[in-house]
DNA sequence: CTGAAAGCGCTAACAA
DNA sequence: TTGTTAGCGCTTTCAG
């Protein structure tokens, strides 16, 4: 592999003068440059990033860590954020920390051994407060809202769910169920809570029997619209905790001939890219990745920048309606 | 941040000693290593891979370029080579070279300058032959059977093509048309030889009205199944190019209340995500991207090991039948 | 078993 | 405008 000193050596300068030179600086006499440039091209000469990191101690590089990058909304945002990161001219280093916080912390080691500049950072649920301080790195958090002293960047799940209840309602329909994910979820409860200030505000009745927690699964949200569907006085529509729910739904209703939207309208949260498959169409809240990823490239770089202060940014990304032939 | 040299002021020992014994090299002393090791873990250490990669000139680091990563076929992989890496101690940078060329060049570069110890890559379609060799680093490519000197990796098309016929035979299924992708793809032209051919091993005749080329989408699929079953002696099984074209069959199908696997039995190829939802169920020749990940690692590795010599492997991976409620 | 010293490839003062 | 020099943090001889 050839280096500078080879450079330097065949145009008879001192290795000082290849570095300026090829790094664009002005203090280099024209055309000792371009004998520089030329030879360059003509060595094939490879730029050494490492030792360029050791010195300036700034790897350009970013890590982003996900619980599971071959899950197509992890994919999609991994893959926005490595755009965003290629325009402003860095690298960025993709983990997989499986939902496993042995793992995640396993992987933030070894990128703090990597000196990457900063990380945008899916904590599993499990990790220890103080863990991420400690790394003394710039981070950016999704979904994440703990009393770290951290930024974090989330989809403003309020105002998604106004936007599926107020979509319903503005289609006629006046009796709507909530299948929701589990009671925990912070984010499930948020909906659920907009949803029945929604409904109020449309001045319709909240019925407790047609509010459900579950797991985000199919089956779930099948045997749930089963038992709704029973029900002397059932809903008319329902909003669904997430797609995977809606599509357990969706597979009630088909399985049992009835007719979506007329007998029932359905309306998921996340947009899997299923969802928008003809052979499904499910309308839904759609988490925009892109501009997840895009802001939270930002925001790191923001933080990145105020370093080793804390921005503390507190980011929140307007999800979209996606009205398709479930509603 | 602290150094090795900060440990060693500590211990009293030089720095060499330090390094020796984080290392865990045998020729220290016991006692020694302990103190080096709890006043490392007290000050809070972190090794620089920067520093020893550029010494070392390793840098355990491994680059996985594809043209999507947020396509779920090339997460999938990237996330099996990711895993298969991590075990072997290598980290991962992952690229998106977005179906371009020039971007692909330029990320090539920016792999070679952060001195990635080699690369797997999915090739866009038009690289220039010998580029890859010239980056004289260890490489090991997907689908991509070109004249060059390197090791690639794919699936064993026309095993899957005979997987797929052999299924829908045994199921009774005698007359059998073939929806395939675009007529210059090579897998595309292996699967069809080798549906031709087995047809015949099972003593049917192949129908030249019963085989079509087309893009690789859904319309694609809607359209011909809509000419095939206009035709006055329609097949009653379609073998198509990949699942996307399965998807648009299926679509048509399902709008025109047609049975399936009665009126006609559907197979695709790949198994993508959405396939194994209930709501499609397809059946299908699954690409273990788990497997076509873990190969091409090990390739690399071997590549790497042999390195400057080129192992020149060809690997083929067999894929698997997932029968489902289409056939 | 330990220390001294060289050097990986590069950048960035400081001189000249 | 250019050269000299001192590192960046680490591994690895070579002596002792």
């Amino acid at each position: 592999m050839i280096t500078i000193k080879d450079i330097a050596e065949r145009a008879g300068v001192s290795y000082a003068t290849v570095s300026r030179a090829l790094n664009g600086r002005p203090d280099v006499n024209e055309e000792t440059r371009q004998r520089i440039f030329d030879l360059a091209r003509e060595m094939g000469y490879q730029p050494n990033a490492i030792a360029r990191s050791l010195v300036k101690k700034k790897s350009q590089i970013i890590a982003v860590m996900v619980p599971d990058v071959s899950n197509p909304f992890f994919a999609d945002i991994t893959m926005s954020v490595n755009e965003a990161a290629d325009e402003a001219g860095y690298t960025t280093m993709i983990c997989n920390t499986g939902w496993d916080p042995v793992k995640e912390q396993e992987k933030l080691r070894i990128m703090v051994e990597q000196r990457v500049d900063g990380i945008i950072l899916k904590p599993t649920a499990f990790i220890r407060p103080g863990a991420l301080e400690a790394l003394n790195l710039p981070v950016v958090l999704f979904w994440h809202a703990m009393p770290d002293d951290l930024s974090y960047i989330e989809v403003d799940h309020a105002y998604g769910s106004r936007l599926a209840v107020d979509h319903l309602v503005a289609r006629g329909y006046r009796r709507i169920a909530y299948i929701g994910g589990i009671e925990t979820s912070p984010s499930n409860q948020i909906r659920l809570m907009t949803y029945q200030k929604t409904l109020q505000e449309h001045a319709l009745s909240v019925d407790a029997r047609l509010i459900s927690y579950g797991p985000f699964r199919q089956e779930s949200g099948y045997q749930r619209i089963e038992a709704l569907l029973r029900m002397p006085h059932p809903p008319d529509a329902v909003f669904c905790g997430n797609d995977i729910i809606a599509m357990g739904v969706l597979q009630y209703m088909r399985e049992h001939q009835l007719q979506v939207p007329e007998d029932l309208a359905i309306i998921g949260f996340d947009d899997i890219s299923c969802a928008s498959l003809p052979l499904v169409s499910l309308s839904t809240v759609s988490q925009p990745r892109d501009k997840l990823g895009r802001e939270a490239l930002q925001a790191l770089l923001r933080e990145m920048d105020a370093f080793p202060q804390r921005t503390r940014q507190r980011i929140l990304v307007e999800p979209e309606l996606k009205a398709r032939s479930t509603t």
